[in-house]
DNA sequence: CTGAAAGCGCTTACAG
DNA sequence: CTGAAAGCGCTTACAG
């Protein structure tokens, strides 16, 4: 009977709090003519209020419209529920998807996400430690390769109870402190040369990212591991650098296109740089896979309709991000006591129409 | 020369700060023998301590390795400098690239970004009520169209100074209190269909939005008045709705592919939706342009690396960006007094290989 | 189960 | 120019 009335609370009531100057906890307090803990404790631990008291506080709640202030609590627990994540091109495909892995733990989990784009292997130890201060957070996912410098600031901030963790990126032995969830690099990169090769290629050329990407070097470990074991040659000016972004990658191909000894194939370290190196090829008046043969890495969504559709490694991007979410909220509940294995995720090739036999 | 010496305070000593639990202000003020009010006026108002006591507590912040609590001050300020960004689709390229401005903007601003990915437009109040108030922002920057329900929450929260500004959308006369900044759909519209007209297309169709998307209704409505000026009529059938997506943008082409009298022309609501267009008129092993044209909207980097490249409508996606942020930004300092006129900004129709005259 | 009280780290009138 | 003090809105031992 109470309890009926208490789920009928009119509607007009509602609409006027919603008029109303902000409510403290102290105006529910004297409403509901408990303290200001009691109020409180309905809140955050209802089980420790006979159900009598909580009644009446919801009451309260209801009529007043009041919500906590999350400032105050924040302030007072120390925690902020927001986390950070660095990344180094939020324009790239793969990483909105797995920007929404994380969105969606994060959501499941209470917290907030700060988005920081920066290429991180190309900051001091200052600005490194600049970024992380100034954003209060209460932890970091880190998507972006790390300078030595910077490893050094992350470990020192991690001792402080900074949780952090990186996902996608290959993990450096310095980083190996970190928890991290990402694919096999080598492995898959290996795979998709090894794809080229079963196809007849034997000329066959990279588009890597920056030097200074882990990830990126893994990649082009991986394709020179497989040239090698199939005892194929990898000539000077085969190995350009894009830098992940289209534009980067036509320059790169023109490199190629230009080579005394044009590759009848090219591996790209990621779709991104597959999409401007087709675009490149076709420029030059040649067709894919007819004249030559491409394969990307990751899987964007785009790759299903590039002309031809893309022959891709594809990453299970969703599910990194949220793994590497669940990842950090497990180190910011338990702390440094929560496991730091890296988790590997499949990687698995997916075969579309940018390959073929090579011509020659 | 004092001034010298705490310039050059030895590398170390920042680096055994790094290791330090965290500070707070009154282990500054004990070792600069000042009280924490003076430590809090030499951050936020040097100009009203004397040079010497500046200089005094200076050091006594660089050798603690102190830094401000921000959770406390924002508490104490009630303020967080967050602000949220409400918008649809987060991988939407041409989105990314606002959000790159609004970034940018942000930075320069002192302020950290949050991004909520929603369809306004199927929320409740309610849910849209939650939404705001668990996340505790200075202001709200709507990329995403509103139903009536919304409107009427947003007002609410509006009157109660949490400012709200509106980007690329459209403003319908509800939402005329808020600032916006976009373009002018209508015209942009406009332009499109009448450059397939001006190329001799009779039967241009139009794959567009949601119902609910007030922006993808300007589009529409732009298309419209350009066929009913130029005198041509618009068969049942060939406005279709995608979703803004490749996928819905497909399925949508294929019931134009479909229809009893095909269009020789298609203008889609956005560049998305434009390369699902593409793909899909291919995979009936029809050319483009040669057999259908396509205009696009949004100009996103990947228009023009598409096959063919893209003809579309630019619009300053980072620019929009910077204005919202900036826009937002004097609406938090200087409250509702701020204008609110709308400020629309220049689109241009860029011409590329997709259209064509019509074969028939 | 409940209340009185301390305290989180800051900022800011208010005196001096 | 500087300091002592109040207070922002919460949460949480600590008594009772």
């Amino acid at each position: 009977m109470k309890q009926d009335l208490n789920d009928t609370v009119p509607q007009q009531e509602a609409a006027e709090a919603e008029d109303m100057p902000d409510v403290s906890i102290k105006e529910v307090a004297r409403l509901a003519d408990v303290s200001i803990a009691t109020v409180s404790r309905c809140i955050n631990n209802p089980e420790k209020v006979t159900a009598k008291t909580r009644l009446k506080v919801q009451d309260a709640i209801r009529q007043t419209g009041y919500s906590p202030n999350t400032l105050a609590q924040s302030f007072r627990r120390g925690r902020t529920n927001i986390v950070m994540v660095v990344l180094p091109s939020v324009g790239d495909p793969f990483f909105t998807a797995v920007m929404r892995g994380i969105r969606a733990a994060a959501k499941a989990k209470g917290y907030s996400v700060v988005i920081e784009e920066t290429q991180l292997n190309t900051m001091t130890a200052d600005e490194i430690g600049a970024m992380l201060v100034s954003n209060q957070t209460d932890g970091i996912i880190l998507l972006a390769s790390m300078s030595p410098f910077g490893t050094e600031v992350l470990s020192a901030k991690s001792k402080r109870r900074l949780p952090i963790v990186i996902g996608c990126e290959t993990v450096s032995p310095d980083l190996a402190d970190f928890p991290s969830v990402h694919i096999d690099n080598i492995a898959a990169a290996k795979e998709a040369t090894n794809y080229l090769i079963s196809q007849g290629h034997q000329r066959i050329a990279m588009v890597c990212g920056q030097a200074s990407s882990l990830l990126t070097k893994d990649r082009e470990f991986g394709y020179r591991a497989a040239m090698k074991q199939a005892d194929l040659s990898i000539e000077d000016g085969w190995v350009v650098e894009g830098d992940l972004t289209i534009a980067g990658a036509r320059k790169a191909t023109r490199n190629l296109m230009n080579h005394g000894n044009r590759p009848t194939a090219i591996f790209c370290a990621n779709d991104e740089m597959a999409i401007g190196c087709i675009h490149e090829i076709k420029s030059y008046g040649l067709r894919v896979p007819r004249d030559i043969s491409i394969v990307g890495f990751d899987d964007i969504r785009y790759a299903e309709v590039t002309d031809p559709p893309l022959t891709t490694i594809s990453q299970p991007a969703e599910e990194i991000g949220e793994r590497v979410m669940y990842r950090l909220c497990r180190r910011i509940e338990a702390g440094n006591g929560a496991s730091s294995s890296p988790e590997i995720v499949p990687h698995k090739l997916v075969i579309r129409q940018s390959v073929a036999k090579p011509a020659s």
